[in-house]
Formats: C-alpha cells, sequence, structure tokens
DNA sequence: CGATACCTTGACCACTTTCAACGTCCGTGG
DNA sequence: CCACGGACGTTGAAAGTGGTCAAGGTATCG
C-alpha cells in the first residue's frame, strides 16, 4: 500500500525547512528532529489516514496536497481543510485521527512519532511556538472557509476558488491577464470543497467563461482574462 | 463604553484555571501571570473588537458567551465561532485582529499584554502547550462546523444546534425526555451561527414541534419531547 | 399603555440540486 | 494503431429547498 520512500533528505536542505514546525529549531535542535524524522510517501487518490484510526505519528507535509474530510453516513462529504507543504497534521497529545485524510497529489509527509515528539515539544519552545503559529493560520483559514460554505452563492464560491489559485502562484501581471494556470482537482473534488455538486462547479465555470473573465483552454487550464471581474465575482468587494 | 470591571479574581480561584491557557501554569509561573492580568466586561451586545482593529491584549473568556463573526460587504453574515469560558482571543504574535468579536451575553475577559505574553510563551512550556491544545480544538470544532455549514439541509442544522444545547448541559435523562432548556440566542443570531435566515430557523423549529420530536414552552425555552427523533433529525446517524 | 424588538406565517420566487443523457479524454490491450 | 472501457465533464429539464418580501402577532420595558 503506502511505500517508504527510500530518500532521506537532509532538514538543512529541505524544501520546507523555513516554514514548517522546524523553522525556528537551532542546530542543536535541528540535530534531534534529524534523529526522529522518517519519511512516507502516498500516491495520489491513496488515504493516508481515516477518522478514528489510531495515529502513531505527527508529520508535516513536505510535498503535494492532502485533503482533510468529514462525511455524514448517507455519504455526503465535505472537504474541511487542503494540507499544503508545511502544514501539521495530529496532534501530541491525542492518537486518534479525527478527519480523513487523503493524498489529493503525490504526497510525502515527514513523520516523527507522537511520544517522542511530545517530549521534545516539551524542551523545545521553538519548535511549540512554531506550531501554534501554524494552527492559528489554519484556524483562520477554516474560519474564513466557513464564511464562503454559509454565505456565497455558487458564482461567488468559484470566483473565490479560482481567485485563490491566482494568488497562491503569485502570477499576478501588471497588464492584467495572467499565465495559464492549472485546476488541481477534478470538479467532483472542487464540489467536495465548495459544498456545491460537481454539476453546479461544471455550469459555473463555464458561465465565468461565457461572461468572459476566465478562458479554458483545457479541462484542467484556464487563463484569467478580466481579473478585476474575478474579483468583483467573488463577492469580497473591490480588494482583499 | 466599555467598563474596567473592579474585581480581581486571584487566579488559584479563578473559574477557569483548570482549563485556560494558564492550567498548567505551577505556583511560580501563575504569580507571574496573576501581575500580568487585567479584567474587562462587556455588556451583552456590546462589539469587543472589529476586522482590523489594533489587539494591544490577548484574552482568556472567564465567563460568558462571545461570538467571532465575519461579512461580506453586502452585510451578509457568518458567525465563526463561540467563544465559551476558557477560549483564547488573539495571537500573541499579531497585532491585528481578523474578526469581529461581540458580546453575546454579559462578558468578562482576563487580558494579557501582547508582548509581555509572547515573551512569557517563550519562557514558559507549560503555557504554550495548554494554548496549543485549546488551538487544535478549535480548529476541530470549526471543522466539524464546516461539515453541517456545507452540508446539512436546514432541518439538520436546527436538531443539531437543538441537539448541541442538550449536550452541553449534560441533562439527557434515562427516561428519555429532556429538562426544559433555554435558547440562549435570538432567532436572528442562531440564523447568523448556522447560516440560515431567521424565517428558516422560525419555521424548521415549528416542524420540529408539530412533528412532536420538541415543544416550545414559550420563545426561549423548550422541552425535547423525543431525543431520539431528535438525534435522527440531526443527520449524524444513531450514536455521535 | 405605547414603543420597539423579536417572532411567526404565508405566498412567491430563485438558485441549486437531482436525474438523465451524452460527450470527451486517456490508458490499456487486442 | 485502433478500439474499447472507464473516469471525468457538460448540458438540459424538472423539482425542491431555502430565501425574499410582506403582514401581522407577541413579549418586554420604559
Amino acid at each position: 500500500m503506502n511505500e517508504q520512500s527510500h530518500f532521506r533528505i537532509k532538514c538543512s536542505e529541505c524544501p520546507i525547512r523555513h516554514r514548517a514546525v522546524c523553522s525556528r529549531a537551532d542546530d542543536a535542535e535541528l540535530a534531534v528532529m534529524e534523529g526522529m524524522k522518517s519519511y512516507q510517501t502516498y500516491k495520489a487518490g491513496e488515504p493516508i489516514l481515516r477518522q478514528g484510526d489510531e495515529m502513531k505519528f505527527v508529520a508535516s507535509v513536505v510535498h503535494g496536497v492532502a485533503t482533510l474530510s468529514q462525511s455524514l453516513e448517507d455519504g455526503r462529504t465535505q472537504v474541511v481543510g487542503l494540507m499544503l507543504p508545511s502544514d501539521f497534521i495530529g496532534r501530541a497529545s491525542r492518537a486518534e485521527a479525527q478527519f480523513d485524510v487523503a493524498a489529493s497529489t503525490d504526497v510525502t509527509l515527514c513523520q516523527f512519532e507522537r511520544k517522542p515528539f511530545a517530549q521534545l515539544m516539551a524542551k523545545t519552545p521553538h519548535i511549540s511556538e512554531r506550531l501554534i503559529e501554524i494552527t492559528m493560520d489554519e484556524l483562520d483559514a477554516a474560519r474564513d472557509w466557513m464564511l464562503l460554505l454559509g454565505r456565497k452563492t455558487a458564482r461567488e464560491k468559484i470566483a473565490t476558488f479560482l481567485s485563490m489559485l491566482v494568488v497562491r502562484h503569485g502570477l499576478e501581471l501588471e497588464d492584467g491577464t495572467t499565465p495559464r494556470l492549472a485546476l488541481p482537482l477534478t470538479r467532483e473534488k472542487i464540489a467536495n470543497y465548495l459544498a456545491l455538486t460537481l454539476e453546479t462547479v461544471s455550469r459555473q465555470m463555464t458561465a465565468l467563461q461565457k461572461d468572459g473573465v476566465i478562458e479554458f483552454t483545457d479541462r484542467k487550464h484556464f487563463n484569467v482574462l478580466d481579473p478585476r471581474a474575478l474579483q468583483l465575482a467573488t463577492g469580497n468587494g473591490e480588494e482583499d
């Protein structure tokens, strides 16, 4: 199922060195973490954890995208978090997974056994301080998302989602249009993230294209033709 | 506007002593916090912070209920968090309020100046460890709420809300029915919490009463006549 | 006793979902 | 190399849920 990855990155050369839970660790602390960590990789689509599973590890996402999701018994599901590189999965003080976690793209995790990590945290304020910030950032993001889920229309949700992709890639050009962007998820996954159906996602994307706001080059790639119109369509107002 | 409260509680006698951010502090640490804290009270309905305000303080809720909320420019509003006693407001590392905070009932906060608190945290793992737990609990709660906002029907939302009130008060009786419970919020506030309109809140409560699940004694008080039916109406399945 | 805020109910409407059919892309194996 | 199959995506028509607008009812506090 899950294949143990064979590469080991040195912490000092790790792509998330400056943002992850270890970002404030000094050389001595880093050496300790270096000795505790292990890597694990998951293929796109693979489950990483199911709600209720025992968690022996906590982990940082090194690369790839994982989703946290939750379901009702009849199958309705809601994505409740996107885990991007440097995000942190699990809690030192709890052994049970609260959500389903799945690899959305190929994912590499940097894992630490839970109990040794808890001990390390107790001795290393640099780590717990950074973990507080990471967790509070996720909490703020979750609360922003609640406004979208509760109060935005389908068109606003789609525009917000596309706008996020633009911002995330930092690709706004002076002259207006943006370079071609990739949609990293299927229509169904976008629907589960935005609390829509896949049909509505499809229709609203088509509508934004008809209105000249965006343009699809193929199913997975689009250009923003009118960034200002896209921003207005998010419902957030002129600036954000 | 905000009146400085005149009472001072000793930390050792504080009602949230065992759950708040200070819960793991030892006597020496508590003595330091005792010297840093101040109390502030707010009347029901009063604003505590507006999004974008400068925050000089972080604070624990001592008693009362505060709401975090967020709005779109056209006035649509979503409550994104209920702050109950022992919950923590603000971040040591950020000066700007991310959300509107308002007192829902009369509220007392135990406040600490931000910068001294940040320094204290750096020196006191007991505090930062507990803050991580509090923050992660809120994150889990926010994610649970996302499932409700995104995927539950109006009836399920109302049933979930009423069910929460039952659980929170720990009042389930063996024989089925429960003692009279108070609705702590107006229909409008409930609507902003559940992402509905106040009319829909009213209609769904009436519907649950017609179906014999609950019974209103007056506008602010109800009995649960059929706890099992209420549980089923939440959409969470038989057990939860 | 009147003013005001809160709540209920009805009629109508809009938006999103549901259900269904069809289209497109892509990898696998004949 | 092409054909097939399966996953993914689009579009249409109909239905249903919740929202909007409007009117009237009820509680509470001067």
